[in-house]
DNA sequence: GCGACAG
DNA sequence: ATCTTGTCGC
């Protein structure tokens, strides 16, 4: 009653060809102000069923903020979860989700971490790379790094640091509601990305990309099931 | 050495 | 992520 059965026992020469994939693709990322003009942006999320991975875009027009497409790609996942390498279960299946959209977006909203990730490649990152698209991350949840409370206020944020770096913020979307943490996924930068997190929260703590991206996850879910 | 650990 | 009941607030 005192171990977790359930843990999956991670193949160390796994994590280590894993790791050394993460430091190539970490090379190609690139933080910079974005200069290019933003007409539609898109949020994705995954949902699982047993050994299924089911993975949703939903794209949005840029600054009206109207769904436009909402597409999804469902297949047997390979990978168990392992902490540091969601992408790696994660993102095969979204980019086959991403191939079925008619117009591809400027902008790419991913749940989960940008650069705020032990080897500055969270899921939002990889994904920048393997599709060579904007890309930011709005998680629910810290990964590494430290961070003060911000005031409850929308718009409100705080830096999160690692390594002395300041690779996320931890950003109040709505009053009175525990922060998310943004950070720069790939070609973009932080600023911009805390500013769009803003922007895009509407009246939830979610962003609306991600947030209809996460409920048409469930959505489909019950279509395919 | 021990704990923590996106989704 | 998923499993799961009631509960508080807008």
């Amino acid at each position: 009653m005192f171990l977790r059965y359930n843990a999956p026992v991670p193949d160390p020469e796994l994590i280590k060809q894993l790791t050394q994939q993460q430091q190539e693709m970490s090379r190609q990322v690139r933080l910079e102000k974005p200069t290019f003009e933003i007409k539609t942006i898109a949020g994705c999320d995954s949902s699982f069923i047993g050994e299924n991975i089911l993975s949703v875009f939903i794209l949005f027009s840029w600054p009206d903020m109207q769904v436009l497409e909402k597409v999804w790609n469902y297949e047997p996942v390979e990978l168990p979860y392992l902490p540091g390498f969601l992408a790696f279960r994660e993102s095969p299946n979204l980019i086959k989700a991403y191939d079925k959209l008619q117009t591809k977006p400027d902008l790419i909203m991913v749940d989960g971490h940008g650069i705020s990730h032990p080897r500055r490649l969270g899921i939002a990152s990889q994904l920048g790379v393997l599709l060579n698209k904007p890309t930011m991350g709005v998680a629910k949840k810290i990964l590494v790094g430290k961070y003060e409370q911000p005031e409850l206020t929308k718009g409100t944020f705080t830096p999160v640091m690692h390594r002395n770096e300041h690779i996320a913020n931890a950003l109040c979307t709505k009053d009175n509601v525990k922060p998310v943490f943004v950070s720069a996924g790939h070609l973009v930068d932080l600023e911009f990305a805390t500013e769009m997190a803003i922007k895009t929260a509407i009246k939830h703590k979610l962003p609306e990309p991600t947030r209809l991206a996460d409920h048409y996850a469930e959505v489909f879910k019950s279509e395919v099931q």
